[in-house]
DNA sequence: CTCCAGGCGGATC
DNA sequence: GATCCGCATGGA
């Protein structure tokens, strides 16, 4: 059972929700790690998630907001059932249950994701630290994501600073170009192909990580992002190897619908080696 | 030392 | 259109 009341929402322990995968799944790279639980950071907001005896809280002071960010008007069983028969899902989902995927801050999630490319996990990871330290708003006892304008006003030296390599080019491009129009809100309404579209025109963001932001940003499902990971996954599956957007196509086409849940169950499970 | 990590942009054909 | 290559950085 799922409860919204004053600064809390409460999370029985018989539904598909697990803190733990939701955080180590790779989707999402700003959380700590405390006592207890977690703590969620998503664009200016902040979220506590405590693990009771019988339930999860997630206290905050923007319940709908995390409500909505942890994906919690969504039937995960209904997801689950759908894709048990397909191939890697019964070891994936038995690691990965509880696993939600999270509809994230959009200019976060785009900048998060072009530091990703060709980069791992523990180092992006340390590249939005420094970037958020450094140049986030200030709260009261936490910081937010830098806005488009506070990123585009620093020197692109900042961004190789905080070690983003040869990605500072790209972060900074794209903060300058969202700051000055791209409305990324807009391509919400478009259909997925559409917004693909339009996010590969900004500098960093190419076919996969335009997936990862339609999938974590946008809550687009019909994707498949193909990464190292994926491309385990494809080999195994059919023995053999091709290019990049012909793995997309062949598992968009087997896992269905549902294509960016099962997307997200194999890279977890693939990347820690359970299946 | 080399190889790898949630790949991409640009050059070349 | 497809292929190839260089790329910052740090850990294994």
């Amino acid at each position: 059972m799922i409860t919204i009341n004053k600064g809390e929402i409460r999370v029985t322990k018989d539904e598909l929700f697990d803190p733990q995968a939701i955080f180590d799944c790779g989707q999402v790279f700003r959380f700590d790690i405390v006592d207890k639980g977690y703590i969620a950071y998503s664009g200016q907001k902040k979220a506590r998630v405590v693990d009771n005896r019988d339930y999860y809280s997630i206290i905050t002071k923007d319940t709908d907001y995390f409500y909505n960010y942890f994906d919690l008007g969504t039937d995960y069983q209904k997801i689950i059932d759908n894709l048990a028969a397909k191939p890697f899902m019964q070891e994936s989902i038995a690691y990965a249950k509880g696993l939600r995927i999270l509809r994230q801050d959009k200019f976060e999630n785009i900048i998060s994701f072009i530091l990703s490319s060709n980069n791992n996990i523990k180092r992006i990871q340390g590249i939005i630290n420094r970037l958020v330290q450094g140049i986030g708003e200030e709260y009261e006892d936490y910081k937010g994501f830098p806005t488009p304008s506070r990123m585009a006003s620093m020197d692109v030296d900042f961004y190789r600073q905080i070690g983003a390599g040869y990605r500072a080019d790209y972060v900074y491009n794209t903060a300058k170009v969202i700051s000055g129009g791209f409305d990324i809100e807009g391509l919400t309404v478009m259909d997925t192909q559409s917004a693909k579209k339009e996010l590969m025109k900004l500098k960093g963001v190419g076919s996969k990580v335009a997936d990862c932001i339609l999938l974590f940003g946008y809550s687009k499902k019909d994707v498949f992002p193909v990464d190292t990971w994926i491309k385990k996954v494809y080999q195994k599956l059919c023995n053999d190897t091709c290019d990049t957007a012909g793995m997309r196509e062949y598992l968009l086409d087997l896992y269905g619908e549902y294509s960016g849940y099962a997307q997200q169950y194999l890279f977890y499970a693939f990347r820690d080696k359970k299946v």
